[in-house]
RNA sequence: GGUCCCGUAGCUCAGCUGGAUAGAGCAACUGCCUUCUAAGCAGUAGGUCUUUGGUUCGAAUCCAAACGGGAUCACCA
């Protein structure tokens, strides 16, 4: 309707302006409550062109279209604004067309391949609040671009390299116990997740490398150099000789110098790094134990995606992918695009860009982050030649990352850097500030799954709908209730800005919640229950302002889902359905349904109320949650 | 210090491609279960949209500056 307001005016623009005008400045919006009417045209940026009083202006627009389109029944004019109403007959049209389309909301059209990038945790540590953010938010996303009618590839980048896994496998190796079977510790004979117990050996090293650090520190501070290499201990002197006769404040930061270098030769990091090397060489042992643990990891992973119901098409490997990230450096480099320093470490200066020069392989040619970035982003077009785009959803601290990023496959020459997008989404804080892992502030992924279920298990037993059902369904139950809850908290608010996260509000049901889109979908599934709906019923003409309300509203769909599309924006998505669930509650609570005499007239608000079920649970698949049956 | 992001009700957030009297939820207060699931509905109260200047018919929205908060600037990831 839209669209055909906008032709016909700009068609008789001469007529109507003696002018012709652009479409984009005939400007459309939904009437606001206070007035009267379903659309509103903005006359201002139109008076300007007919050089008109905006009023006049308006009252000729109205005779206009209320001649022109048959479906516009009268209008109003108040200041510059136009509101168009339209007829009960239209609004029925709506209805019927929205009721006839089975995957009403999504895009007919197909579009291009595109792949996206979320979750990627390091395998060193298990899944936290900040990452369930993250997933949420690609698979959102994902989901989102599918239906706006593109195919979709959901994929990771395992980070599944260097130091951080050799610190908990050295710790594995130093400090884990050993049982009565001669073992050290293992998943399956502590019953601990895989990725807490490698966890466990991180955070165990870093204690150790502590304890080590502020040792050499003392001892060095006492003049003892035993077990000290001659080299660090002529960099020591040198600090400690240019500490004299400065200010405090210089003092303060020469004093974190020494701290770092005996933080570098602690013997358990030394221990860390020969691991590292091992590794690159392909040390049979250390092999062997690197994809034990992490085989321990993936299988944690597994287990958390699996109750947030995510699912990865393709998941690709930093130990694979940096070796590609070489080969790319070393085409660049003879492209001349890069260039190689002295020491032989490589380097693009982005200078141009207004950036700085960046590191991308080190002196001893090791690979740096940058380099496997390159190498995973030249692969993945390698491996689907269709693909036209690419999300990466990784947190806006990593901005200035993926500029450089973006910039350097520019500068390799390929086509596609241009379609390769960062989704940035903000940090999630705590009512205590930040998430800190080393202040052991972080909120655990599985602990606060768990958290949820068993609250909502507590609050669904006090209000007891659930006779008839067995305990597995009530499990299944609190899982969709608590999930959803917990996924809609996280992607109602918009993905680029930094969020607060309330425990106490996180486990509420009432208000702007999931479980309350839910229960609105449930209480529909059981009035169509008990009113024995059946399709293809003749329906009454819509009739009431209420109905024509929601009826609007779910015409509104598809352009939001474009919208989120668009924007990369599960909350356009999560507000829209907030609104149609309380509009909805609205009709259900003033309007008895079931008890309506008339056949037609309680057929039109089944069928409606159908459809509102319809678009929340087809809304909610968009955002991974969820609906019951029951609840 | 350079660059980038943010500042709307007591709290958490919408609204930001300029448009009508700035909206929700939570918290507070008042009503509504003999009627389809009260995880609900209706209502009251709550605002110098950080500040100052500019652009214009019109600014929470655009521009500039100040103040306040955050991120980033590694041969870390």
């Amino acid at each position: 309707m839209i669209l055909k307001i906008k032709q016909i005016i700009a068609q008789n623009a001469n007529q109507l302006f003696g002018n012709n005008i652009d479409e984009k400045n005939i400007v459309l919006q939904q009437t606001k409550k206070e007035f009267q009417g379903d659309l509103t045209l903005l006359v201002f940026p139109l008076a300007k062109f007919a050089k008109k009083n905006p009023i006049e202006l308006a009252q000729e627009l109205g005779t206009f279209l209320l001649n022109s389109i048959i479906e516009i029944t009268h209008f109003n004019v108040v200041q510059g604004f136009l509101n168009l109403s339209f007829s009960k007959q239209y609004w029925y049209n709506e209805l019927i067309k929205i009721d006839s389309t089975p995957s009403f909301g999504f895009s007919t059209e197909k579009k291009s391949l595109i792949m996206v990038e979320f979750a990627s945790p390091n395998t060193n540590k298990p899944l936290h609040l900040g990452h369930l953010r993250n997933i949420f938010l690609g698979n959102s996303v994902a989901e989102i671009l599918k239906a706006n009618g593109h195919e979709v590839l959901k994929t990771q980048i395992i980070n599944d390299r260097g130091i951080h896994i050799c610190k908990s496998m050295l710790a594995w190796i130093k400090f884990s116990p050993i049982n009565s079977n001669g073992e050290k510790e293992t998943p399956s004979n502590t019953g601990m997740k895989g990725d807490k117990l490698v966890g466990k050996y991180y955070v165990e090293f870093d204690k150790q490398w502590n304890i080590q650090t502020n040792d050499i520190y003392n001892k060095w501070l006492n003049n003892n150099f035993d077990e000290t290499h001659p080299s660090v201990i002529s960099e020591y002197e040198k600090l400690f000789s240019s500490k004299i006769g400065k200010e405090e404040k210089i003092q303060i930061e020469i004093e974190k110098k020494i701290k770092e270098l005996a933080k570098n030769n602690a013997p358990i990091l030394v221990e860390a790094k020969e691991m590292l090397i091992k590794w690159e060489a392909r040390d049979p042992e250390v092999y062997l134990l690197w994809s034990t643990m992490n085989g321990w990891v993936y299988k944690g992973f597994e287990e958390t995606y699996k109750k947030l119901q995510v699912q990865f098409d393709k998941n690709y490997y930093e130990s694979d992918t940096y070796l590609i990230g070489k080969e790319a450096i070393d085409y660049g480099l003879k492209k001349g695009v890069f260039y190689q320093k002295e020491d032989s470490s490589i380097w693009v200066n982005l200078e141009n860009e207004g950036l700085d020069e960046k590191l991308l392989l080190r002196s001893d040619g090791t690979a740096v982050y940058m380099t496997q970035d390159i190498g995973t982003a030249y692969q993945r077009f390698l491996d689907f030649p269709k693909l036209a785009g690419m999300v990466y959803t990784v947190g806006n601290e990593q901005d200035y990352h993926f500029k450089v990023l973006f910039h350097i496959l520019k500068k390799l020459g390929f086509e596609w850097a241009k379609d390769c997008v960062h989704l940035s989404y903000g940090m999630v804080d705590l009512p205590s500030g930040k998430m800190k892992s080393r202040e052991g502030t972080v909120v655990d992924a599985d602990d606060l799954i768990e958290d949820l279920f068993q609250n909502v298990k507590i609050l669904a037993e006090e209000r007891g709908h659930l006779e008839g059902m067995n305990d597995e369904q009530k499990n299944s139950l609190y899982h969709t209730v608590s999930t959803g809850a917990l996924a809609y908290y996280l992607l109602k608010v918009d993905p680029r800005k930094r969020m607060m996260f309330n425990p106490e509000e996180s486990v509420e049901l009432n208000g702007n919640t999931g479980p309350f889109i839910q229960y609105t979908f449930a209480r529909i599934q059981s009035l169509l229950k008990k009113a024995k709906y059946q399709e293809s019923q003749f329906i009454a003409i819509v009739d009431a302002e209420i109905e024509i309300d929601i009826i609007k509203k779910l015409q509104l769909f598809p352009s939001i889902v474009e919208e989120a599309a668009k924007s990369y924006s599960p909350s356009l998505i999560c507000q829209y359905v907030y609104e149609l669930a309380k509009d909805f509650n609205n009709l259900y609570q003033n309007v008895p349904i079931l008890i309506e005499e008339n056949v037609v007239k309680r057929n039109l608000l089944l069928t409606m109320s159908k459809n509102v079920g319809k678009v929340i649970q087809t809304g909610m698949k968009l955002l991974s949650i969820n609906v019951p049956e029951k609840m």
